[in-house]
DNA sequence: GATGAATGAGCGTTCATTCAT
DNA sequence: CATGAATGAACGCTCATTCAT
């Protein structure tokens, strides 16, 4: 195990100097998260992070970078992970999908992470870069994965045949929506949601719509 | 007469004058829409109006104002006409409520006033007065409109006795989200979706759970 | 006489055009003395005289201008009727000093022009050209002025022989100073001070000064 | 040891950046002193100081902030160093007088700080925030240390009982004269005032009405 | 590696002045 | 004569980025 070997083998210092990324990443989460990307200042990030505007720089070529970094850091990895469970999985499709959809509630929706979602959302027309980054990054690979269940449980007569980018969407929307609301009616003050209750119910009503008939009386 | 000459032909620079609040409005919407609220530039605003960055100041306090009255322009006169229609509507309040769906796409959801729903949720939490704003002028009167609407459906025994606050929500989420995608997905370059399909399915979907039995067998 | 004629001979709308010009200075000369020249803005003064910024520019050329028109309205006539007076007098030149300080007083001093004293001390280092012309009218004729009577009062042998221009000075900077307290320390929040009690206090102690031991007898 | 070093001999910019601030405090000291607070623009300052617009505010948050820092680096220190005089002092009420007042005049009436007290006089108004500040640290300060040594010759029997405000005032009011006559007058070309002349002079007849005649026989 | 001082382009906003009507 | 819409230069202030130490 090359973490324990590496953990192990450095002097203490340089363990904090292995560190100072994870630093700045969490407080570029943050702030990201925050105030959106172009309002996060770079040496706002540095403070949270207890370093100096200039060390940031020798991490992160820029902004457009640190914020990728982020990403690579915290959204690339569960889809990675989700991608694994698919790849192994053996047992039954809608099984499979509220695993990855769980899945990503826990590690994403239910995060802060889930704020970079809306970040995207707000701001990738003006941030073009990024937002192909971001697309190729997180966006086709999440929908990739989600199609691949879907056709997986329409290859094993589980699902019904459906239009599969139509259904990735419908699944996707729920998600982003709760998203969306976590981050901006909150800040409207309206009355909070119950994020279970309404996960529930939509995926109830969305899902049960694929199955076919032999799956549903399971 | 010179006032009667004057009433019934002014001259060009007078109707200029008049016409110019609504260039600036119109430029101000595209920009806003296009770029978000912070991004937007004030003197690309005045540019795509055709004018000076001073003159916009001669019909707007400043930006914040300016914003406002996009939204005080576009976004409240619909919301105006619906509450006369509630007013006045005799029939039943599953066509009420269609009516008021479909009155929201074709005026704000499918064009780019949809824009600024999104710009509200995406930067709401950095203007915190402009998000006020926003709130009581269109976000808490559609609420109140829809609940209104919920409320009579229930009163007159055409709906199902159901939580208004978490029904509202219910109704106005895929609404939400078809904005959401039209403004940022589009720019991610995914393949588009068909927003009628889409909210014939969802609202097909969620107001049948309204329906009193007695309803649903009409 | 050329005043009343005028005012018999013309239209009433015409002697509305006429005072235009009055009103105008009027408004500036209230606003010049509350803000200061630079702070002065002529769209507040066309304002306030109830008139469009161009119409101010119909009679004055520019800011410069208004406000040499200011001082020439206001301040100058002052100086001229003490140069008459001085021209006619017969009498005693302590007498004859009296005179003309009590007219300043009442003329000036104790009147909003004497903010106009207080902004050209203030302001005339940034406005070379406004200042020559101040000086010009009214700092060397005042000063002028002062020093006639005291050479007066000297080849009448009123006075001791003094160096005119120290003496001038001296008899000055009282005025000055409850000018700039009455524009500034007001300002300040300080406790008013009497200002008749402070000028006979200080006339005494000065011109006291100047008496021939013949003249202190009398 | 790297921190003896660094303590003795500095590297060159961290030396530079100790001297930035009062490199920028005598910038900012001199154009306040030539042009009046709102006619001072701060990327001129800059440039006298020899940085760019941007360097300024990494040392003060902006021009309110610029100019307080100018008042308590040049005129609070010497009011605080005349406290401790009073405090301290031993000998006759009149020579305490004579002490502050000529280090007023060395320390700021014949320096070009003095401009500082005729700018106040002359922005006040148009700057609230800034006025209040001044009146505080300066205005009061000042009149309360005369009127400290004032009350300290009465009770002494040096001096005969007066209006401590109105003896303030008295004391206060050639020293200001002088001042604005320094900043103004000699911008208007006039032949030079010699102060010490005109200070002794002044100080002479107003001082010598306080004293008793027991103190005048001595 | 780490610092933080320095930069400068760019933004929102103001206002004296012009000019077509 | 009177208007007021339009201008544009200039200001205070911000912040991503650079670089000497």
């Amino acid at each position: 195990m090359p973490t324990l070997i590496e953990a192990r083998s450095k002097p203490r210092w340089e363990r904090r100097k292995d560190a100072r990324p994870q630093e700045l990443l969490a407080a570029a989460l943050d702030l990201f998260v925050e105030r959106g990307y172009a309002a996060t200042r770079l040496d706002e990030v540095a403070a949270r992070a207890g370093v100096s505007k200039g060390t940031l720089y020798l991490y992160f070529e820029n902004k457009e970078e640190l914020f990728k970094a982020v990403v690579r850091e915290n959204m690339v990895p569960p889809l990675a992970d989700a991608e694994e469970l698919i790849n192994n999985f053996e047992g039954r499709s809608s099984d499979l999908l509220r695993l990855c959809i769980d899945g990503w509630w826990q590690r994403i929706g239910a995060t802060k992470l889930s704020g970079i979602s809306k970040l995207m959302m707000a701001e990738s027309g003006n941030f073009p870069d990024v937002a192909r980054f971001y697309h190729e990054e997180v966006v086709s690979r999440g929908g990739a994965l989600l199609s691949r269940i879907i056709e997986r449980g329409v290859a094993l007569d589980e699902f019904r045949p459906v239009d599969t980018a139509m259904a990735t969407r419908v699944i996707i929307a729920p998600m982003l929506m709760l998203t969306m609301w976590r981050h901006s009616l909150h800040a409207c003050h309206l009355d909070p949601i119950d994020p279970d209750a309404f996960l529930d119910c939509l995926f109830d009503l969305l899902t049960r719509g694929f199955e076919t008939p032999s799956g549903r009386s399971t």
